[in-house]
DNA sequence: CGAGTCTTTCAATCATTCCTGAAAGAAGCA
DNA sequence: TGCTTCTTTCAGGAATGATTGAAAGACTCG
């Protein structure tokens, strides 16, 4: 075993990590670039400026920017500073569960409310214009309303998921994914 | 109110949802004309054949074939035929319980698993090097392994909610929603 | 205040994903 | 089987979304 067996598999687990995150970005409606910065900043775990991103990842500055940006919007990313040094550097959040709960956070916001309020106005376009038991709209309104139910859940449990009591929800998972069904 | 008033107003509320449907679409990695096929069917209530699809979302034939067998493969939407009628016509199941379902069986399989599946082999990489507690491939390994756990609690609980018997989960949900936090 | 360093912005370019439409393929019927 | 009707496929074009890189902005320090 050479001395550098470690420091390159080392390196090669963190790149193969990133590409997979990165991957999994995509499919979350997250851009390829910015879930990899993200896998970059939690996998080596310690606080990053932007030319290490720039140089690990191999992309522009304003890239690495935008990314770094959003991911301190999003919550799981802070930004740090060295003694003595001018540059900002950032460092991931390492609780996976805070991490999960800020991406159910972003995608509440970013698509369960917006979508409640158009099914509500949407609801109110055909409110009691009701010509029957089974004419077409009451059937329409029925099913109008069955989405508005289960996204209205849907939003209950997200924000019980993401309120400070969801450590909650968080033990009831673990103990529900191993309770046998 | 004129006679047209209410069909016209049907049809405009039917046309809000599909584009609402199809913005959520986007959202989800689905795409936004798969979407609205599937809102169209959805909120008309009543099976479809291609060309119906084609007109009211002025599409491409091979859009709407392709749309169509998707969501039939999702098993979201079920072909029917009518008497005397060589055409196909496509229905979408009405429940939203069992499309929520059926969302969350495609999602799993499209990108917990293979993101497990990655995760394994990103661990097994550095399994065994560990250089003592603090040495830097530690504290990588247990990164991954932190990861590891919880979308392993993902898979279990996505695996019981899709089970048959998730329709536990479901009242588990509505329950859990009502309940103050 | 001005030089130097770091960060952000944004128009142009590039990549990806989606849709089209025509042509090939099935399937039913006589 | 040959004709008709309907469905699927897929190469190319269109649209959408992401990335670059250079220039402007902001901040520090002497």
């Amino acid at each position: 075993m050479t001395p550098n067996t470690q420091p390159d598999t080392l390196a090669a687990a963190q790149d193969r990590f990133i590409a997979t995150w990165g991957q999994m970005g995509s499919a979350w409606g997250i851009s390829r670039t910015m879930a990899e910065v993200h896998a970059l900043l939690f996998i080596v775990g310690e606080p990053l400026c932007t030319d290490d991103v720039m140089e690990r990842l191999e992309i522009s500055r304003g890239s690495a920017s935008m990314s770094l940006r959003a991911l301190v919007d999003w919550g799981v990313v802070a930004r740090a500073h060295k003694r003595g040094d001018r540059k900002e550097y950032f460092a991931a959040d390492q609780d996976v569960w805070t991490l999960f709960r800020a991406v159910v956070r972003e995608r509440m916001k970013r698509e369960i409310d917006p979508l409640l309020a158009s099914l509500f106005e949407i609801r109110d376009m055909t409110r009691g214009m009701d010509g029957g038991v089974h004419s077409e709209i009451s059937e329409h309104n029925l099913r109008v309303d069955e989405l508005l139910q289960f996204f209205e859940i849907a939003q209950a449990v997200g924000q019980r998921f993401i309120s400070p009591s969801g450590e909650g929800l968080q033990a009831a998972a673990e103990i529900l994914s191993k309770t046998p069904a």
